[in-house]
DNA sequence: GCCAACGTTGGC
DNA sequence: GCCAACGTTGGC
C-alpha cells in the first residue's frame, strides 16, 4: 500500500466537507507530477487530507475508492486523471505544517520542499511518524 | 532547444 | 496583499 497526501483549500473543499459528501470525485489537477502520482494510486491507498492557505495542515485520512480514470473535467487530451476518494478519519490532533518543519524526519517531505505541489508522495516512515504525532 | 515572459500557488 | 517559487507558453 503507498500513502499520499493532496492538498485542498478549505473554503474550496474541506475535509468536512468530504465527510457530508461520502465520497467525491478528485478531478481537475492540471500539473504533470501530480497527475503522474495519481496514476499510482491503487484503491485502498491512505491519503493524508491537508488544508492549504487556511489552516496549514493535515487534518484526515482519506482512501483511495476508485483508481484513476479519465477526468471529466478536462478539455484536452494531456491525459488528465481523477480518482475518487472516501473520508476514513479524522485526526484527533491537526498536524501543521510549523509541526511537519520542526520534526527531523520530516523535513524531507514534498510539503516542505515543494510546497507547491498538489499531489505528494508520502513514505511509510513518515505517514507512521505523522499518526504518531497526532494520537492516532 | 533555449529562455524570457507570464500565470498560479501558497506561505507569510 | 505581497512575493518567491515553480510550471507553462511561445518567440526565436
Amino acid at each position: 500500500m503507498n500513502y499520499w497526501l493532496i492538498k485542498s483549500e478549505p473554503y474550496v473543499y474541506s475535509y468536512d466537507d468530504l465527510t457530508h459528501d461520502k465520497k467525491t470525485s478528485w478531478d481537475g489537477v492540471r500539473n504533470y507530477a501530480a497527475r503522474n502520482y495519481m496514476r499510482e494510486m491503487k484503491k485502498g491507498d491512505q491519503v493524508f487530507f491537508y488544508h492549504s492557505n487556511e489552516g496549514k495542515q493535515i487534518v484526515g485520512i482519506a482512501t483511495i475508492s476508485k483508481e484513476a480514470y479519465p477526468d471529466p473535467t478536462a478539455v484536452d487530451n494531456k491525459g488528465w486523471v481523477s480518482v475518487e476518494i472516501k473520508p476514513l478519519k479524522k485526526l484527533k490532533k491537526f498536524i501543521t505544517l510549523v509541526d511537519v518543519r520542526v520534526e527531523k524526519i520530516l523535513s524531507e517531505m514534498e510539503l516542505v520542499k515543494n510546497s507547491r505541489l498538489s499531489v505528494q508522495k508520502v513514505s511509510s516512515k513518515e505517514w507512521i511518524k505523522i499518526l504518531k504525532m497526532a494520537g492516532e
